[in-house]
DNA sequence: AACACGGGGCG
DNA sequence: CGCCCAGTGTT
């Protein structure tokens, strides 16, 4: 065997034969995702980004009313940010959203609307990365393009028995280096969805299945048993407890919104005002509230009832969210505060805590 | 190299 | 409740 390939898999016979089996295996086991009825880039393109860091079956459902929306990129250069936002509400990372749609604008004025071919320029679009590049010129395009990510990450740690964390950058430089090194001549789109679908289906992160993998003969980590330890985790971020509050402050039946700016959390949609509480005790925090709504809003209100509490998590952040009602008392808008209808909060982007706090007021509002 | 960025699914 | 997910961009 040769010493300097990477892996007893990379040596040219055991190569073809590693992606012969894959293959084979691919032809039987793909599954019939909506993203897969075409090789139209743009669709590939938009399904890669709402995949990003987001599981399949929570993608298809926004993939599929996303296209409907939006059959074509000059269609999405065209809409409004807010429209794309909406339809990405619930999906997380709305920066995705974000760019996608600047992507779309680029690609319609730099670009005269068609895709670029290459994986260079793809990566001068915003929110295309090495993954996402090399997923569009290897899918949509055929290239002999590299892909590296979550489930051939897991996969090719594996099949090199790699014995350290593989997301950290020694690790990434060379798996990147054997993604590239075991791709075909031809049938990469095939080759590069067939590795993610081996590594999503049955080389999975606990109880790997490879009593059905194809190419189990290939592997490092399954000959010497230790496919249940690799790949070794990564060093987990660990959480923060915040406590928050969001106050809707009502008036003549409207409520303050603002819009979130291009560099916070949520930018690009709507929230409630919303602040991190210090003080203990329900005396305490009303004063808070009252102090912060009048900071951030200009608005002097008093607070009601506690709504309803949400826990969620951001980043590294573990928030209890507590949800106020307050009644404007005086005082006016300041900055890009904004009162609005309870009809109105239907159209805006929000994001899910927002939601489900505004589905209650337009509850309320039209119910009784 | 470390962080920020969301939210849901699953054991 | 902790881990994981078809990553990217900024610092």
């Amino acid at each position: 065997m040769a010493t300097d390939c990477i892996s007893p898999i990379l040596d040219s016979k055991c190569k073809q034969a590693f992606r012969r089996r894959l293959l084979a295996w691919y032809a039987k086991h793909e599954r019939d995702l909506p993203w897969r009825k075409s090789q139209d880039p743009y669709r590939v393109w938009i399904s890669e980004v709402m995949l990003q860091q987001t599981q399949v079956e929570t993608v298809k459902p926004y993939f599929l009313r996303f296209l409907k929306a939006f059959p074509t990129v000059k269609n999405l250069a065209a809409a409004e940010e807010s429209q794309v936002l909406r339809l990405w509400e619930g999906l997380g990372y709305y920066r995705r959203a974000r760019g996608l749609h600047a992507a779309a604008k680029k690609i319609v004025a730099e670009h005269g609307g068609q895709f670029p071919r290459d994986v260079a320029t793809l990566q001068t679009l915003p929110g295309i990365g090495r993954y996402t590049a090399g997923a569009i010129a290897s899918i949509a395009f055929n290239q002999r393009a590299p892909i590296l990510e979550a489930n051939t990450i897991r996969l090719l740690a594996r099949l090199l028995a790699y014995p350290d964390d593989p997301t950290k950058s020694v690790g990434q430089r060379l798996l990147w280096a054997m993604a590239e090194e075991i791709l075909p001549r031809r049938d990469v789109a095939r080759f590069n969805q067939a590795l993610m679908e081996l590594g999503s289906l049955v080389c999975t992160p606990t109880q790997p299945k490879c009593d059905a993998c194809p190419v189990a003969r290939n592997c490092a980590a399954f000959q010497e048993g230790l496919q249940n330890e690799i790949p070794r985790a990564s060093v987990k971020m660990k959480f923060t407890d915040v406590r928050e509050a969001v106050v809707v402050v009502r008036k003549n039946g409207k409520v303050i919104m603002r819009q979130c700016g291009p560099d916070e959390r949520w930018a690009g949609l709507w929230d409630f005002p919303r602040f991190g509480i210090e003080s203990e005790g329900p005396l305490f925090v009303e004063e808070e509230l009252v102090a912060k709504v009048r900071d951030q809003t200009g608005i002097t209100a008093k607070p009601g009832s506690l709504l309803t509490t949400i826990k969620h998590g951001v980043t590294r952040y573990r928030i209890t969210l507590d949800c106020y009602t307050a009644q404007y008392k005086s005082g006016r808008l300041k900055g890009a505060m904004r009162w609005i209808r309870p009809a109105e909060l239907a159209e805006l982007p929000l994001s899910t805590t927002g939601r489900k706090l505004a589905n209650r007021i337009i509850q309320s509002a039209s119910g009784n």
